[in-house]
RNA sequence: GCCCUUGUAGCUCAGCGGUAGAGCACUCCCUUGGUAAGGGAGAGGUCUCGGGUUCAAGUCCCGACGAGGGCACCA
């Protein structure tokens, strides 16, 4: 006799075991049909399943969070259904859910052409319209090895392996198609409308690369239509964004197959990174950092000794002169540990920041290689603090700050905080940890700031707090980071005498706060679609005549905003004043100057701004003017 | 590194067994035009590279390299 409350309070009784599907019809038609699955106490399950004690339910319909889920998850089946009807020697090895949609991993004797994806995607819809109910069915461990074992399906078995003895196993029926899963799913395929096939790939068998490849199938799925093109829409304005885009048609950069993974950076890329670099120096020079720099190729014994030439000898440039192995450097820190090293150091002389904008080499994995993303030759806004264990937190609390403030800078309001913690593989006593961890998580708590922890995820060596930070389309970017490390110094013999005259090893916090510029420039180039703020803008001002009679006005203007150090650009070609209107809009440049021959009798000049707003007849004066305030404001949203 | 897709003019792309195409860009000429494309002419390609099949290969097959999408990796 369950009695059931609802989510606004209410009350029903019931004489026996009642299921979702029995509640929502004696509530009303609308809402049987919408029911895509129950949530009792909290958890949730299957429409039909019998609800036996007194509970409360809130019946999940395409409109909740979970509902959508429980949408996409069963359109995974979907794709079991389609593809062994379609392909009957395929393989079915995991189906969920991901963000926005999900994916079923396959295996087949023959790839999946994209001819295949639809006929898929159209077996789908057939399936679909026939409006099949999806029943479910509670067995023991030994049916659901009977059934796939019959079935021929290795990885549900092996799937099945893995669970508990005392574990429910729930089958799904999709007419004759079944699939192992937890559930819930849809009653029916009437609740499967919005989805498409967005690609196939490869993807290992239980992520591990050591294991057979499977075949991938991605799909989205949406409670509605309208929802799914939303969706699409979002992805070509993620691609319209694209920096490796963007990058060709404003002539940032290149890349070509000679050097795979490093940057040609062209004038006009160059000027952004440099904005960056000058911004950043400059920041770090403020905040007590001094910069070095160290050599490019080290000899490879130095790496034996850091414990990098071990882990990762692979994943380096190397070469050889005289009989010696160099490493091209992956990372500046160890080189750092040699500035420290020279001269003996006083626990008075703690804390040293040494920075450095060094360029690194890492032979990463071609698959791996990703526009300026991932590449093979970066310069991070590197430094090392080398300090007591006592400093760590008051390091760490300035360091967030100086994050903080950098982000601010570029317009990124919106940043996530993880903290990493101790994993099983590690160095350094308990004790150093405990209080490693502490001294960071402290620090993020006197700033009363939210933070995520991660468990185990820290690095061998010591604990690491990490900085994202959210584009302006909702794109998460990790970039800044602070990580403790007790070993290198160790075993690099990094020492300092204490207080005491004994002799002691320094802590080392590794930090970076863009990350790689060459990355940092393209979430840039993605975060402003180009129309990059005029501190940062390649070209901030472009001068034009109306005819040639102006030329030598536009050149005598350009010329003083060249002096003043601004990035200006003279196009003096025969071409309709319109046209070049055009070209600079499309090159996204802050500033036209357009002079004819008023503005040459007047000494002034005429602005447009990008967006197309006429800025009228002005002075020079009073323009230079605007753009010093523009360039003040940096990236910051107002 | 692995799976799939892909590589034609500076760029974007068509051609998919029978002597290389378009638009834009480029060069030259005309045009000197006031806020998002003025007109004309011309030049430009060992069709990524190396093998193979064929009377004949951008076109089909194999391999290498690069790129794209994933997976794995990311000090």
């Amino acid at each position: 006799m369950p009695l059931i409350t609802l989510p606004d309070g209410s009350k029903k009784h019931f004489h026996n075991d009642v299921s979702t599907m029995e509640v929502a019809n004696s509530i009303g038609p609308g809402l049987a049909k919408a029911a895509i699955a129950g949530c009792v106490n909290g958890n949730l399950i299957d429409t039909c399943i019998p609800i036996k004690n007194d509970s409360s339910l809130n019946i999940i319909t395409a409109k909740d969070k979970e509902g959508i889920e429980t949408i996409r998850h069963s359109f995974a089946h979907l794709i079991g259904h389609a593809v062994k009807q379609l392909y009957p020697q395929a393989k079915m090895a995991i189906g969920p859910i991901i963000e926005d949609g999900f994916y079923y991993d396959i295996s087949y004797k023959k790839p999946f052409t994209p001819d295949d994806l639809s006929a898929i995607e159209s077996r789908m819809e057939e399936l679909i319209r026939s409006n099949y109910d999806v029943k479910v069915k509670v067995v023991s461990k030994e049916e659901a090895i009977n059934t796939f074992t019959e079935r021929e399906e290795p990885y549900k078995l092996e799937i099945i392996k893995n669970i508990g003895e005392n574990e429910e196993i729930k089958l799904y029926y999709h007419q004759e198609y079944v699939d192992m899963c937890r559930g819930p799913h849809v009653p029916n395929t009437i609740h499967l409308r919005s989805f498409k096939l967005m690609k196939v790939s490869g993807a290992y068998w239980k992520g591990d690369s050591n294991n057979e490849m499977l075949q991938r199938i991605y799909g989205t799925a949406w409670s509605t239509s309208k929802e799914l093109k939303e969706y699409l829409q979002r992805l070509d304005e993620a691609e319209k964004r694209d920096h490796r885009k963007i990058g060709k048609q404003m002539t940032l950069f290149h890349t070509q197959e000679e050097s795979p993974g490093m940057i040609f950076w062209h004038p006009k890329g160059w000027a952004i990174y440099q904005v960056l670099e000058q911004y950043i120096r400059g920041i770090l020079i403020l905040n007590g950092y001094e910069e070095i720099r160290t050599p490019q190729a080290v000899d490879r014994t130095l790496w034996e000794r850091s414990g990098h030439w071990e882990k990762f000898k692979d994943e380096m440039f190397t070469t050889t002169s005289e009989s010696r192995e160099y490493a091209i450097k992956p990372m500046n820190c160890p080189c750092h540990v040699q500035v420290f090293n020279q001269g003996l150091k006083s626990y008075r002389d703690l804390p040293i920041r040494l920075a450095e904008f060094g360029s690194c080499h890492r032979n990463e994995p071609s698959g791996a290689l990703h526009g300026l993303m991932r590449v093979r030759n970066f310069v991070q806004d590197d430094a090392h603090i080398f300090c007591g264990e006592s400093q760590i937190q008051s390091e760490v609390s300035s360091f967030i700050d100086l994050v903080f403030m950098v982000y601010k800078s570029f317009g990124f309001d919106s940043i996530l905080i993880k903290l990493s913690t101790r994993p099983t593989k590690r160095v350094g006593s308990e004790e150093i940890w405990d209080k490693s961890e502490k001294a960071l998580a402290d620090a993020l708590d006197a700033k009363k700031l939210k933070w995520e922890l991660l468990p185990g995820e820290g690095a061998f060596y010591g604990p690491k707090i990490e900085f994202s930070l959210k584009d302006c389309i909702g794109r998460v970017w990790q970039c800044g980071t602070i990580q403790v490390d007790f070993s290198m110094p160790e075993r690099l013999e990094a020492a300092y005498i204490d207080e005491g005259g004994k002799r002691r090893t320094p802590v080392m916090l590794h930090r970076a706060i863009l990350g790689s510029f060459e990355r940092f420039v393209g979430i840039l180039i993605e975060h402003y679609a180009g129309r990059f703020p005029v501190w940062l803008a390649p070209i901030q001002v472009v001068l034009m005549g109306i005819t040639d009679k102006n030329a030598d006005y536009c050149e005598e203007i350009y010329n003083k905003l060249i002096k003043k150090g601004y990035r200006a650009e003279l196009d003096l070609r025969n071409e309709k004043i319109g046209f070049k209107i055009r070209e600079h809009t499309l090159q996204k440049i802050p500033f036209q100057i357009i002079v004819g021959d008023k503005e040459q009798d007047n000494k002034s000049i005429r602005v447009r701004a990008l967006n197309g707003d006429d800025l009228g007849e002005i002075t020079l004066e009073s323009f230079i003017s605007l753009i010093e305030s523009e360039v003040a404001k940096l990236g910051r949203v107002q």
